[in-house]
RNA sequence: CGGGCCGUAGCGCAGUCUGGUAGCGCACUUCGCUGGGGGUGAAGGGGUCGCAGGUUCAAAUCCUGUCGGCCCGACCA
């Protein structure tokens, strides 16, 4: 016997959480880093995930009255001008298209040529083009509301970039609208907020924490950002979604105005609100452990693999025709709003080895039919949520019958596990000294994993803000909107305060 | 963009200090044994050593530059 690993992922969570995060993506196939710099290649595995995410988020927009559009991936550079602290936040990231064509030089070499008059930026966001159009479609009350969304690519030049969690390109929904009042607008932006929350929850087994975003924290040109915050493993919060009221500032700089009932022109109020290809790096680190991804049932490219175990060359061609007819029974259940979605793995290797490879891929069960449990008409079964070993052995017919419970027992189980992470790392602090202990690593020069989210009353000054942040490498992940009305006295000052979330991010 | 580490076969690495014409493990291919577990024996295929210059009779090895990766920091809508 071969020595093996006793997790299928080197380093563990424990050793390098860095490094086992990047070990799961390349285990599971899930994505690979491109020829450019900070650019990801999605693979199959891991874009069927986003193609799940895209069709329960569409389908939700949808229902809460979106229409899909699709603008131009190139913004004139003039229009990022347009509002102020919009562009401060956007133009040290972006990418530049200054040529249109290209000629070889005297050497054969390919060179720029065609110098454009106006640079074209490539979309890091698309409030201002969008803007711009929105200006010709809103002329009169009877426009609006305005509710557009758009699954788009984006370019964000970041310095450091990690699959999925970011990338200079990336993936992603941007909606955007336009109302004629305050109210309506801040209405659509929490209601959106509550969308993603729900999906979060729901469909990826990711529990959330809403609320508003401090001033530091804000998108460019915003008056209120709020966001869906998640726990990674590593104890350190993920920005998962977030969701924008940007008052009259983008109609301003856009001049999107309309004629009210009362036949007076007034500036409209927009919102805008985003989730991306980062939600799946939420995922993989919610989830997954030291074999690998783990996927919830409601998002997973496939419901569960079905491996024949032929030892035998005579019972073989039986053993794969009852695995055939195991899986049509199963594709005839219906899951969620669909169908049980079955793999069939016979490719020709070692079984242990073929099992391995959908553990490590996340598949929420793995449903093994040799020779024996064709006589007793039964199925071997292991569930993704428990360990590789811990296998039962199910009649075929209860099996099939009971799949999407299954899956549901799976999918609960996993937000309760993620949920219950997040409680034992939840700490309600008063004080300085107790804020700086929870943070502060045991082992400062090879820090483990330590702290989580601190809920900490907190004044909300935006001075002391980035004092501690500086000195903690902490930050307000939100200003939760569960307990908004209280008022807490701050840990640092004394003064009344918000209660607020702290924790270390990405 | 600053600091550290690293680019040698698909993957993981040794060889670099002390220049002499490329190796190991896994994976892959074929055959055998094994057959409810990532097992095993044998025989094979695969690399202009990230790229570009330079030094040298000779460069994976020394020098310069450059591109890329990872980690830490700054930044992160």
């Amino acid at each position: 016997m071969a020595k093996q690993a006793e997790t299928a992922i080197t380093p563990t969570r424990e050793e390098d959480y860095p490094e086992w995060y990047q070990q799961v993506v390349k285990a599971a196939d899930l994505a690979e880093t491109s020829p450019v710099r900070g650019c990801m290649v999605i693979k199959p595995w891991g874009y069927a995930i986003w193609e799940n995410i895209q069709r329960e988020l569409d389908r939700r927009f949808k229902e809460t009255g979106h229409k899909n559009a699709y603008f131009p991936l190139f913004i004139p550079m003039s229009f990022l001008q347009k509002e102020a602290d919009h562009v401060e936040g956007f133009a040290k990231e972006c990418a530049v298209v200054t040529h249109s064509r290209l000629e070889a030089g005297e050497d054969g070499k390919l060179e720029p040529a065609g110098k454009l008059e106006e640079p074209l930026i490539v979309r890091p966001t698309s409030e201002t083009i969008i803007g711009e159009l929105f200006s010709k479609w809103v002329q009169s009350y009877r426009d609006l509301p305005l509710l557009i969304n758009q699954w788009a690519n984006v370019v964000r030049w970041e310095m450091r970039t990690r699959l999925f969690l970011r990338t200079a390109e990336f993936l992603w929904q941007e909606g955007h609208t336009v109302h004629a009042t305050a109210e309506e607008a801040m209405q659509e932006t929490l209601k959106m907020l509550s969308e993603y929350a729900d999906f979060a929850e729901n469909y990826m087994a990711v529990p959330v924490i809403t609320g508003e975003k401090t001033e530091a924290e804000r998108f460019p040109g915003a008056e209120a950002t709020y966001t869906i915050e998640a726990m990674m493993q590593d104890r350190k919060a993920l920005q998962s979604g977030t969701s924008h009221f940007l008052g009259q500032n983008f109609s301003r700089s856009s001049n999107i105005k309309f004629l009210n009932a009362d036949g007076k022109e007034e500036f409209a109020w927009t919102t805008s609100w985003g989730v991306s290809t980062r939600l799946i790096g939420g995922l993989i680190m919610t989830h997954s452990d030291d074999n690998g991804l783990v996927l919830p049932p409601r998002i997973a490219p496939a419901h569960l693999v079905i491996i024949p175990v032929t030892p035998k060359e005579e019972t073989r061609q039986e053993v794969l025709d009852y695995c055939l007819g195991l899986k049509k029974d199963l594709e005839a259940q219906g899951y969620m709003d669909g169908r049980v979605k079955v793999e069939f793995d016979d490719r020709d290797m070692r079984g242990g080895e073929k099992a391995w490879s959908w553990i490590k891929k996340g598949i929420p069960l793995r449903v093994e039919v040799g020779p024996r449990d064709m006589q007793k008409n039964s199925v071997f079964v292991g569930r993704r949520d428990r360990a590789p070993k811990d296998k039962q052995s199910v009649g075929r017919d209860e099996f099939v019958a009971g799949i999407a419970g299954l899956l549901d027992a799976i999918q609960d189980s996993l937000l309760n596990k993620a949920k219950q992470f997040r409680e034992e790392h939840t700490k309600e602090i008063t004080t300085e000294a107790e804020f700086i202990e929870f943070f502060t690593p045991e082992n400062p020069a090879n820090p483990e994993i330590h702290g989580g989210f601190a809920s900490v009353g907190f004044c909300c000054d935006a001075e002391l803000e980035e004092k501690i942040s500086k000195e903690h490498k902490v930050t307000v992940r939100c200003i939760p909107t569960e307990t908004l009305d209280e008022v807490v006295k701050c840990a640092f000052t004394g003064k009344p305060g918000k209660r607020v979330i702290f924790a270390k991010s990405y």
